[in-house]
DNA sequence: TTGCTCCTCACGTCACGTGAGGTGGC
DNA sequence: TTGCTCCTCACGTCACGTGAGGTGGC
């Protein structure tokens, strides 16, 4: 039996452009190259050794490796080796593959999260129900800037126990700039305390809140806003307020601050 | 702040090289270029930018669809479909990773386990219990050669489910070129029957045990030692006898016949 | 002078794919 | 003549890496 490059090519599955870099590389040789034409002749012996490299090929193994396989060897016993560090290598890609799909899944998560929290919200002032959850914090002085420094400190300690969207509580009364008495917190499963870093319970209760949309600069009006509902209510506030992040600059872009979305929230003292 | 590229390129974790690709390409452009040296400067917004190329890069992003991403998006919102293809991708390359580690492991199992048999073996008869399995199986007569073709059939048809080795039935008294009558079967665990396909339990009990190290076509010498064994210690044969073959042509090379690994089996009729 | 940092070409890597331009026989 | 199959070059892909050969200031 004699086969054309073509038929060749249907019949192994190869295409003809690699079934002829195969041959100038001496990998696969035809039986028969016409010496007029140039035409590359087949036989069933090519078939199965075409069978091989399609195997190895389809191991991930390089044309270089095959070659040096198909040079050597004539039994799988004799790649063994060779065989465990391609699974060892696959098994490390993997592993990356899965690193970088679980963060995707995050990012897309949180988005989804925040496309949700748009649709549903007015952006008006309301009042609601907030659950006790564990926080790690750090407590510091100084300006507004620094929050990102210590959240990353916090989500680098916390690492995959952390459970929810990053806040910070302000224990001044005004607005302090500069050396504002903050406590950044991330909500976490479980977690020890380190050096710098408190895991505590950080108390629910109920709480008003307005969702603001824009840079932080832009947060003053929304305070306002808040605090004229609390005086027309007549509630006490008990001190901290808080600001829980929904979006703020991401882990790709910066983002685009028009975007981001903070929660101001402010916990009414209940009656005794 | 200024930057030179290799200080800029110690900052970021991006090599000269890649920096000096990107300025090209027009990805990441220097602040400044200096039009006596050439010398490419840059500064901490070219940071910023930097480090977002690094994360869509991890994230497996080519530098075109970085490129485009930089010219069109500044929030990853807007790149969220994006996000999710990527993912889809990499879900999608994972499971063929899983796939090839899968056939890698399973043969560097076989290929282990012919190697502890080799060990262990004196290469002489012996009298053993085998236990009872559950098989597919084809009956047919014609040509031993054949058997690969029912092997692979019994395989397409039941993959995941073989769990041992394969093995064939003998029905006939002595040797039959061209029309013995075989039962070709793979363990499994479990499987329905289909066309031409039986599933069955193929009975134990206690075997006379030959391990034959090379070429089919040299069975007959040790069919001979085997018989001549059962005849000295007269047991008596129930027929049909088996041959299973622990390692033959393999699934990435023919293998050499010379180091193919058969194991001769006649089970011992019991005494009633 | 040596060492360091920068520069610009130009070519290599990997396993082909994509033409362009041509042949030869039905 | 059209369509099919084959051929050989040569260049493109992808994201750089690897030199070669040179500069300019400490």
């Amino acid at each position: 039996m004699r086969y054309s490059i073509g038929e060749f090519s249907r019949i192994t599955g190869l295409t003809i452009k690699a079934l002829r870099l195969y041959h100038d590389r001496g990998l696969l040789l035809p039986v028969v190259v016409d010496s007029e034409s140039g035409y590359r002749y087949y036989d069933p012996q090519c078939l199965e050794k075409a069978r091989t490299i399609l195997m190895l090929r389809d191991m991930m193994f390089s044309l270089d490796e095959i070659m040096e396989i198909l040079r050597d060897c004539e039994d799988e016993a004799e790649i063994l080796v060779l065989l465990q560090e391609k699974k060892d290598a696959i098994a490390a890609r993997m592993k990356d593959f899965s690193r970088i799909s679980r963060s995707l899944t995050e990012i897309i998560h949180r988005e989804k999260e925040v496309s949700e929290m748009l649709k549903g919200s007015q952006f008006e002032v309301e009042e609601k129900e907030i659950a006790s959850v564990l926080v790690a914090s750090i407590r510091w002085k100084g300006p507004y800037e620094e929050c990102g420094k210590r959240f990353s400190q916090l989500f680098k300690a916390m690492g995959r126990f952390v459970c929810g969207k990053p806040l910070c509580l302000y224990y001044d009364e005004g607005v302090r700039e500069g050396d504002a008495d903050i406590e950044s917190c991330v909500p976490i499963r479980k977690g020890k305390e380190r050096e710098g870093i408190t895991v505590r319970m950080l108390e629910g209760g109920r709480f008003v809140s307005l969702l603001h949309k824009g840079p932080y600069s832009a947060l003053g009006r929304s305070y306002e806003r808040i605090i004229d509902y609390m005086k027309e209510k007549g509630h006490e506030v008990e001190a901290p307020c808080r600001e829980l992040y929904h979006k703020g600059p991401g882990m790709i872009f910066k983002g685009n601050p028009k975007n981001y979305l903070t929660e101001i929230l402010f916990q009414i003292k209940e009656e005794a």
